[in-house]
DNA sequence: CCCCATTACGTAGCACGTAACAATG
DNA sequence: CATTGTTACGTGCTACGTAATGGGG
């Protein structure tokens, strides 16, 4: 039993049972990876695959138990490679992270330049996405973690940490109606068209719902993935903008007024979410806590332990809060 | 990265840093260890043991974190190509039970007649030995499980599995006056020579106890290993023998009578204890259901995620009972 | 001077790639 | 007939064993 015949194995199974694909993922031949499946079969004494002719049609049975077995016995030998490299060069390596555009655009700027001035020698790679794919790409390895105020919890293979809490405000021109309506309500706000995110996005199902517990059908007339966006449409004049209040940024946006909206729309939370079984570097918890001083090396390998509910009680929140806000 | 460079690894810590011996218990050349080790050190990019001059002194603190994990991974491998053997024929391989005597003489000889009769290919091996060496064979992955009634609960690698629960009976000559004496006092006993068991044998620790609380001292002429030992010796007239009551055979030992002592020593439970971690065959569990109706595999497998402590509560078991009974 | 690890060197095995073949839809 | 997996075959790498070398206690 080679390590790389595991490595095949998990790869032609990610590859839908295709072994073409397989090898080409792998760069490596089609045959070869054909011949060491059927080597590993043959050590082991079972067919891991039920063939229909030549294709391969489905796991076996016994194929599928050894073939999650498999999967935790190469995370860890990529775990170890990962320690040697850590242990031998804490300040290389490289950086992996997931995020959105909100978090990449406003929050993690000054993060950034913070740690490159610090890791000058870590290659980070910032990859942005929508929630679903920032959460996908952590859960299969393709970054170190993911930041996102969406979609994080609801696997229980990443851990999902409370990162920061923020809320949305109002985003109008500086003359606008709604600048002289104190305080602001929800039925103000429904006169106007709207502009805010696609659902899905920075926290636009907590606007929905607080519409809708109010029994009120905003006119949302655009919707964008990200703020920047929204933000040129209001200077536009095409509706009043619903965006998150981190994204409001005084000194650019000074032909735009910002009405704190947090108290009608509660807040939301932003997560940082990692694997639970994945070795981080010493550069990658710094990194976090330069995000998040709250979030020690020591605290997150306590939480690894701990279910995402168990969690949310220890950070202090309840149910309401750790749902799709 | 190979596996066979971490097995070398692995047993070369084991032979505390000791190449050759390392080599030898592989079976293979020392030069190759050496050579491997050294490849494998390459590729990490980082040296595993401290050297001075040319032998190996200790492992580098990266060294023996890595051995921890690496001892991980080769263990997930070998459970690997156990459950592969399982499922290929799950009638067939070996089964090791390190246990004591009292178990292996009393207890397993009909167990093992049913199992030898359903499972005809598996190969069948009794290892006998002290609590201590019992404990020892299974954690080092040298038996499948161990039954003993004294020292598997001592460590959390171990799972210690309540199996059956029995207690001490007085062993006389038939003409002996304890004959009369009824109910049975622990001061009765006092007044006669006793025969038992050495110290940390079944149940040894219980029967002390049990004096002590009472404030008596009892005068043990004989301490021996195991129970065929002290019926020869009570047979000779020696002293009067406490013995498990399952050591008593009413068919053998006519010349003998058997006064039951459970009320005054308490009771023993002797335990099953598997290595958490380990994957077991079938069979082995088939073994373990013929032995305790109770402990079915379903089971045992929820049994794994549980702290001792909670498997004792789990069955019922206070701290008093959990001890060194 | 003995013990032990490393280096040197030759060999045998095996993983891999190219090419040809088989089978399925 | 296109796609995919298996068999055939040649090659280059490498793990391994034997032998020689180097260092400590």
């Amino acid at each position: 039993m080679k390590l790389q015949q595991l490595r095949y194995l998990r790869e032609v199974i990610r590859c839908n049972l295709n072994i073409t694909a397989a090898a080409a993922a792998l760069h490596t031949s089609q045959p070869g990876v054909s011949r060491q499946i059927g080597l590993l079969e043959e050590e082991l004494g079972l067919r891991l695959f039920r063939r229909s002719g030549r294709s391969l049609k489905q796991l076996t049975p016994a194929g599928a138990i050894l073939a999650r077995q498999i999967d935790v016995l190469l995370n860890q030998a990529e775990q170890i490679q990962r320690m040697a490299a850590d242990l031998s060069a804490p300040d290389q390596g490289t950086l992996t992270i997931a995020t959105t555009h909100t978090q990449a655009r406003y929050l993690l700027p000054p993060v950034v330049s913070r740690f490159r001035e610090r890791y000058p020698k870590v290659r980070l790679h910032l990859n942005q996405g929508t929630p679903q794919q920032v959460s996908a790409m952590v859960t299969q390895g393709e970054a170190d973690f993911a930041l996102a105020t969406e979609a994080l919890e609801h696997t229980e293979m990443l851990l999902a940490l409370p990162c920061y809490r923020w809320g949305h405000c109002l985003l109008v021109p500086s003359e606008h109606p709604l600048n002289a309506i104190r305080p602001l309500t929800l039925e103000a706000i429904t006169d106007f068209p709207i502009v805010t995110y696609i659902f899905g996005f920075t926290g636009r199902s907590r606007l929905d719902a607080a519409f809708s517990d109010r029994g009120l059908t905003p006119n949302v007339v655009l919707k964008a993935a990200d703020a920047d966006v929204i933000k040129t449409y209001v200077r536009l004049g095409l509706g009043v903008g619903i965006i998150a209040n981190i994204a409001y940024e005084p000194d650019k946006d000074t032909d735009l007024s910002a009405l704190d909206a947090s108290a009608l729309f509660g807040c939301n939370i932003t997560r940082l979410g990692i694997r639970r079984d994945d070795f981080l570097p010493r550069y990658a918890y710094d990194f976090i806590e330069m995000l998040a001083p709250h979030l020690s090396r020591e605290c997150i390998e306590q939480s690894r332990e701990l279910s995402q509910q168990q969690l949310d009680e220890a950070f202090g929140f309840g149910a309401a809060l750790s749902g799709s806000g």
